[in-house]
RNA sequence: CCUCCCGUAGUUCAAUGGAUAGAACGAGGGCCUUCUAAGCCCUAAAUGUAGGUUCGAUUCCUACCGGGAGGACCA
């Protein structure tokens, strides 16, 4: 039993001898460390419920629990209104960086989820379209909740849906048929053909705006996609295809991201056509100007059409076929969706119609939604101007991390330079994506946002590397970890160490990734501390073993979070 | 017009209904002959407005003000 069901376990007995009967014990982290470790309110809660003075009944409960302290707990207080302070013991923590020691890559893990299967959807990509920042935002908060997930014991399924068809798809082909003379070559350079595609897309939704010529010979390619009904457009399509998913490829390698399942969207249109269409024999949909839709009005949400009058289907349709196709390939017991949080209002609806024909899988599909990326001037838009590539972003970052490494980074060769200002690289742009509560904007600019120093992603990093150098050093002057720290000062450190596998539960609970973040970042804070305050390697200190004991228990710690961050770390930096 | 989200230091973000609202950047001042200064220490600086519920409200409710997203053939 963990110390804090332990403490909880105490009180409610304590509460039950004196006929107050509790569902549940309210236990915090005092946000002030000198009130203790643990406190709970019920004194001030049940006091009033029961019609008694709240001190009177702290003092009465605390009375009670001090019969039974056993050496985990150090004393118990109460203080202010009626608040009932724990204080952890000397052994309790000494304790504890052993058993963190003994789990290594194991601590913070849970079984919540164990045996369960988990697909989690994120980045979700368009081909001939560009990846922009904003699947950069996909991407992290998709493979954070997937490792969350890991944490409490699941076997994940990663997917990623790419959209493959559609009007898009049409722009871009009908803007490579008009640029037809500036194909670029077999010969030519990835970057070249994506290039060309990124503008022959422009072209086509620029002219589809202006022009009425244009846009029926785009709803024509739309269609024409869709049916595979012309032998010459199709090898163009399958050219187009091909590039963009192997320049996507290539940025998942930076992003240190690998999925085990790619949908397509040129595979769930037809399943969510007729899943549309056995909903209307239902009466789950009408139709409505030529147009098969779903009134969503009559549950609060609004109106939309999942059929096109041309026949075609929609977003909406597709992700019916999508969201049970998931369910027919994997049979996962959890499905967790991951997209911006414009999308959030869309999927309600289509979440409400899908679940009047598969209520199962309804039950079993979470939408988690992050905040969409705007930049100081706005909004991204392709019409604006102000996209931010996906791949440009992380290039750039590394180009910013290898500016400042170059200024007193300790590396011993270039090779190693270049391998962790990629790896640092990425921190900065994981953490200043993951940082704010899900579903939150950011705005970003490059600068601000991808800061090296203070609270980022390369200063986590930083805090673990100084803590395995020194750890190598302690080995070699001989120093061996060990638990006698009884009269060792008592730092913050210690007393935050062991709540993490509490910060994995809550993020796990909530899907929020920033829980790790924030508590990551005052984890390193109290180590920085801790190490200018001591002299970690230190033979000639009695008490070295202890707090080499104790650095290494911060090593396991935090590369356990930056790993559920999506971060890896640099030996050196 | 309707629905949803958000208003916290100059800026970017935290705070399961709890105790003195935490950080970081920026500003000012200090700390490297001793384990990595991408670090540490000190100073100044914030809950949009008005009510309500509560022993206690940044958090919950109502109204208003301000910003964003969505709202029939895009994704």
């Amino acid at each position: 039993m963990d110390i804090k069901t332990k403490i909880i376990k105490t009180i409610s007995t304590a509460l039950d001898e004196r006929g107050i009967s509790v569902s549940t014990v309210d236990l915090e982290h005092p946000s002030d460390m000198t009130h203790g470790d643990y406190a709970t309110n019920v004194a001030m809660v049940y006091g009033k419920k029961e019609g008694r003075e709240p001190l009177k009944l702290a003092k009465e409960i605390v009375d009670d629990i001090e019969k039974i302290l056993d050496r985990d707990i150090e004393k118990v207080t109460i203080a202010g209104p009626g608040f009932i302070n724990f204080h952890l013991s000397r052994s309790f923590f000494s304790g504890v960086s052993s058993m963190i020691k003994r789990s290594g890559r194991d601590f913070g893990k849970n079984d919540k989820l164990k045996g369960k299967r988990v697909m989690v959807e994120y980045t979700d990509p368009n081909p001939f379209k560009e990846l922009h920042a904003g699947h950069l935002m996909s991407n992290s908060v998709g493979e954070s909740v997937s490792r969350l997930m890991e944490f409490a014991g699941a076997q994940v399924i990663r997917a990623n849906y790419q959209g493959d068809v559609g009007p898009h798809v049409a722009k871009a082909l009908w803007g490579m048929i008009k640029m037809k003379s500036s194909l670029p070559k077999e010969e030519a350079t990835l970057e070249e053909k994506i290039s060309f595609i990124g503008r022959a897309y422009v072209e086509g939704s620029t002219e589809y705006e202006k022009n009425e010529e244009t846009r029926k010979e785009i709803d024509e390619i739309n269609k024409a996609v869709y049916e595979k009904s012309d032998p010459e457009l199709m090898d163009l399509y399958s050219w187009g295809r091909e590039i963009s998913l192997v320049h996507f490829e290539n940025i998942y390698k930076k992003l240190d991201t690998s999925f085990d399942h790619y949908f397509f969207e040129s595979e769930t249109a037809q399943k969510g056509k007729e899943i549309v269409k056995n909903g209307l024999k239902k009466g789950v949909f009408e139709m409505s100007d030529g147009a098969v839709v779903f009134k969503g009005e009559e549950y609060g949400l609004h109106t939309r059409v999942f059929i096109t009058s041309l026949g075609l289907p929609t977003y909406e349709a597709k992700d019916l076929g999508l969201n049970t196709l998931k369910f027919e390939i994997e049979d996962p017991d959890l499905s967790i969706v991951v997209t911006a949080n414009e999308q959030k209002e869309y999927f309600k609806v289509m979440l409400k119609a899908l679940s009047l024909l598969y209520p199962d899988v309804v039950r079993k599909t979470v939408h988690v939604t992050h905040g969409i990326l705007t930049t100081p001037e706005g909004k991204m838009s392709s019409r604006l101007g102000n996209v931010i590539g996906g791949g440009t972003l992380l290039d750039d970052a590394e180009e910013m991390v290898l500016k400042r490494t170059k200024k007193g980074g300790k590396f011993e060769n270039e090779e190693e330079e270049k391998k962790a200002s990629a790896v640092i690289a990425l921190a900065a742009v994981r953490f200043a994506i993951l940082k704010q509560a899900p579903g939150k904007n950011v705005v970003f600019d490059f600068d601000r946002s991808l800061s090296l120093e203070g609270d980022s992603g390369p200063y986590l990093q930083y805090s673990l590397t100084r803590a395995t150098s020194v750890i190598r050093l302690a080995t070699d002057l001989g120093i061996e970890a060990d638990e006698s720290g009884e009269f060792f000062l008592e730092t913050e450190l210690e007393r935050l160490i062991y709540r993490f596998p509490e910060v994995v539960e809550r993020a796990q609970k909530e899907y929020a990734p920033h829980h790790i973040v924030t508590y990551l970042i005052s984890l390193a804070s109290c180590f920085n501390v801790f190490y200018a305050e001591h002299r970690i390697a230190d033979p000639d200190d009695r008490y070295s073993g202890y707090k080499l004991l104790l650095t290494e228990s911060f090593q396991t710690v935090m590369k356990n979070g930056l790993y559920i961050l999506g971060i890896d770390a640099p030996e050196r930096m």
